[in-house]
DNA sequence: AAGGATACCTGAATGC
DNA sequence: TGCATTCAGGTATCCT
């Protein structure tokens, strides 16, 4: 569930509060989510944040790069400490932070399991309550040797022209929404974009993808690319457990369109919003109006 | 090789 | 009521 809108948005935040910052110490509270020496990272000062796909890459000027993936539920949340009632965006110690659903929690808590410690009176804390989401620490010329990151197929907004997405979807003899989903295929949407953004392209997501036409695959496109907008424009989607860098909320759950919507109108038709397994996975859909 | 199934994990929701 | 079972999902891995 977090998928490009959401990533994009930490990526942001860390962009804007974690660069300059130096790593003074870190701690690890749950091992098996780190791999690789801390000692390398301490030190070494953040020049940057990128992101491929839904991972992130957090650079370092002594060499280093911390690669993270927040999986389903990893949070990373940058917090200074105000000196002297200072007004900032940043959240104060005492804030609550939503960790679950309806669970608010100050930090760290139980499920904070790294905490990068930085100069200048400021923390990075990794919390994850499912423990899925893996952050590894490796030299700069190392990264594309990850298997991860070297087998992202192109996303959307950066390399993934129309025409790359049409012979993408002509070339697969999978159903197109898992298709969609696919991160060697195409990197950055998962199962909340695909849903909607098969839902806004009204094509059935149980459809084979190489029987879309041209025009079909082209709506698919804008559809996908228009949801993943609106997502980034919202702040990312909060239903689960994801937040900002600043453990700040999104708002793209309010404007789901068919996903976790079943049994609730269609928005478009009215009609009562499905919900299958496709590859495993939960598959909200329109019955009338996705063809 | 591509595609499918399963494991990982834990809180919430459901079942009886 | 309370205990047991099921479900959710992004990879990683195994299997065909």
């Amino acid at each position: 569930m977090p998928e490009l809108p959401e990533v994009e948005t930490i990526r942001l935040g860390l962009e804007k509060h974690l660069v300059g910052h130096k790593i003074t110490d870190v701690e690890i509270k749950l091992r098996k989510i780190v791999q690789g020496d801390e000692k390398n990272i301490i030190g070494g000062k953040v020049t940057g944040v990128r992101r491929f796909g839904k991972g992130l890459v957090i650079d370092l000027d002594n060499g280093y790069l911390l690669a993270i993936h927040i999986k389903l539920t990893g949070q990373l949340i940058y917090r200074k400490v105000s000196k002297g009632g200072k007004v900032s965006e940043v959240p104060k110690e005492e804030e609550k932070i939503k960790v679950i659903r309806g669970t608010y929690e100050v930090l760290p808590n139980k499920w904070t399991h790294v905490i990068f410690h930085l100069d200048k009176d400021a923390s990075l804390y990794y919390n994850d309550f499912r423990q899925f989401g893996w952050i590894k620490i490796v030299k700069q010329e190392e990264l594309q040797k990850l298997v991860f990151f070297k087998e992202l197929g192109p996303e959307f907004f950066k390399d993934l022209t129309s025409e790359k997405f049409r012979d993408i979807v002509k070339k697969s003899k999978t159903v197109i929404k898992p298709l969609l989903m696919d991160q060697k295929k195409i990197s950055g949407v998962g199962n909340i974009y695909a849903n909607d953004g098969l839902f806004d392209a009204k094509i059935d997501p149980k459809r084979k993808a190489n029987i879309l036409s041209d025009k079909e695959i082209e709506n698919l496109f804008t559809s996908v690319e228009k949801v993943l907008k609106l997502g980034l424009k919202l702040g990312g989607a909060s239903e689960l457990s994801f937040v900002n860098a600043l453990g700040g909320e999104g708002k793209y759950q309010e404007h789901f369109l068919v996903y976790g919507q079943e049994g609730k109108p269609c928005p478009r038709d009215g009609s009562i919003i499905q919900k299958i397994a496709l590859g495993g996975r939960g598959t909200y859909f329109c019955p009338t109006c996705q063809k």
